[in-house]
DNA sequence: CAATACATGCAAATCCATTTGTGTGCAAGA
DNA sequence: TCTTGCACACAAATGGATTTGCATGTATTG
């Protein structure tokens, strides 16, 4: 008993051929269109393909094309819900183009990143969209220059490798935090993120602007970077509660974390937003749904993953040709309870 | 300035073989191990395939071999954030082994099911996880018999094309509904979900168990099938509050639902639960996080991933054969507030 | 020394669709 | 009638790795 003999393989271009009363060449051009073909030959040979179910072989395809109609969305975190929606605008971008998306999650870990972006290059992927956390270094460098072309999501650091499309994380993050203290509030932390990873960096910075502006003191204490996820805004409280650091907002690098934060500030019997306010980033959905209400940052995550899906398609036609560019989806701050 | 133009392709076996000075026959037999090859060579070999970050191309090797090691994962929607865990337990359980997964998002539309998976079959992924909404159909019948491996997840409907990891949605629901019923709640609507789709059906019946089984009446009023989303639950509990139908519990199909059910009962006045009791069913994070927070069914995410994920390494790797085996991962009621 | 085992190279087939060059038959137009 | 054009068949090359048969060379063993 061989499970691994295939009692019914698929249709090849020759089935199709022969079923059609033509070559195989025929086929071909009738389906690629690369030689004229007269429209009885094309109504057999389209007869032919619906009837037998012929899709033909994408590897063998790929293999002699060059092309495989699929682009790689590389991302540091599937169960993070502002990617998911990303993916949707990529999909939503591209689908109608015949392109298909493989997504890529990377747990933020920088290995990872570089092996899914190996594996993708043996794939030959026609594209990759590409939403690291860490600076793209020599696994990247190798691919410049290939035939491959790329799209940065929300990171404008290391070498120009693609057009990118990136958050004003700085400036609005600046504005958020500049909400917070016109409601009086003096002790502010930020939370999450971590250095040189991801966008922590620019939010931070923006965070720190804002208190310079407002004549407000940095305190070093007040930062705790700790990542992107749930936990990391869980743990940085905690942690500055337990260093009995005194604070009455918090900043938080994104969303996840924002809520981690809060549940930290209820477990520690605080208010939200009467004790803590609390700010977040991305405006997932979650956002709305938790008590209170988070106030937060619209990312616009779908807009970007369909720009992002776009300017791939256009360098893949040779639409968009020239330097690459640099698109600024900029966010909008969403007040709600929280802050 | 031709754009398509590679200026520097990606190493070639030969390329390997020269930079190792050995054949290219002994670069495949040193990495494939399928013949014996001297340590030295070998060492040759390993050192020439890093120096030139060779990593073989995908589509050649997939084509003589037949196996590409890549799964494809199917499932209805990635922005109901039950399925990125679920795609996050596929993925753990398979890139030890090489496997790389290929998510498709089909937003519950039987066409893009039936194209996804005809799409996947094209690229001769090794094996397909489906998470169907609706019943397979004569595109999956075609696949029958392929060299193909195939397990359904949370879908026992249709011809048995392969394992099955399936949730136990009629007790669990019935068990959930008796809480409601325990709780002194006597209209108790069902919500969302839709006839012949998914699992809505099973969840349903599992509701209609637990009210015959109370001995209550069975109020088709009480039953409003919209679907799986947020906007389902929204829209669902509208109409029973438009067509002024009487209720003190809602049973949603899914947390989705039931977080769009609850959003609607807050925007007519009504409290949840002193008015109106909610209960979900999966358990995504959001549950724990909406106000109040949602009384629901833990669907186990992860470990339905991670079990499809193994069972469908074991029927590639031959490990497992024999008849196709049905797995029940049980639910567990989790009751927080709203219900 | 003869015999066996083992490592390796070479050549060729294979996987399947695409693509190009060449040749053939049929038709319409000069 | 001769040309020109068109549609198509056929053959062969291409893409890159895997895999097998066969031959060679070296090393070990009886």
């Amino acid at each position: 008993m061989d499970l691994n003999k295939d009692p019914m393989p698929p249709p090849r271009i020759m089935d199709v051929a022969l079923a059609a009363g033509v070559s195989p060449t025929t086929v071909s051009h009738a389906l690629t269109g690369k030689r004229p073909v007269s429209a009885a030959a094309q109504a057999k040979v389209h007869a032919a393909v619906r009837e037998l179910g012929y899709s033909g072989n994408v590897l063998a395809r790929g293999l002699r094309t060059q092309r495989t109609l699929t682009i790689a969305l590389v991302i540091p975190d599937i169960t993070n819900p502002f990617y998911p929606v990303v993916a949707r605008g990529v999909q939503d971008a591209v689908t109608n183009f015949g392109y298909q998306v493989v997504v890529c999650s990377t747990d933020g870990d920088e290995a990872r990143e570089a092996s899914f972006i190996r594996e993708m290059v043996a794939r030959s992927v026609d594209g990759m969209i590409l939403g690291l956390l860490h600076t793209p270094s020599a696994i990247l460098e190798s691919l410049v220059g290939r035939n491959l072309r790329i799209v940065m999501l929300g990171h404008h650091l290391g070498r120009e490798l693609g057009d990118r499309v990136i958050s004003d994380n700085r400036v609005i993050v600046a504005e958020a935090t500049r909400h917070v203290v016109r409601m009086g509030r003096a002790r502010i932390a930020f939370v999450g993120g971590a250095a040189g990873v991801g966008p922590g960096d620019e939010r931070q910075a923006g965070y720190q602007d804002a208190l310079l502006g407002a004549g407000l003191a940095l305190d070093p204490a007040l930062v705790v970077a700790t990542g992107y996820t749930r936990a990391s805004g869980t743990s940085a409280v905690q942690h500055l509660l337990d260093a009995g650091v005194d604070f009455d907002a918090v900043v938080a690098v994104n969303d996840l974390a924002a809520i981690g934060a809060m549940h930290a500030l209820r477990a520690s019997g605080r208010s939200v937003p009467d004790d803590v306010a609390v700010i977040g980033f991305d405006d997932i959905d979650a956002a709305a749904l938790v008590h209170p209400s988070l106030t937060t940052v619209d990312n616009r995550a779908y807009e970007k993953g369909a720009l992002c899906g776009r300017l791939l398609l256009e360098r893949l036609s040779g639409e968009l040709t020239g330097p690459f560019r640099e698109i600024v989806v900029p966010g909008t701050l969403v007040v709600r309870e929280s802050g």
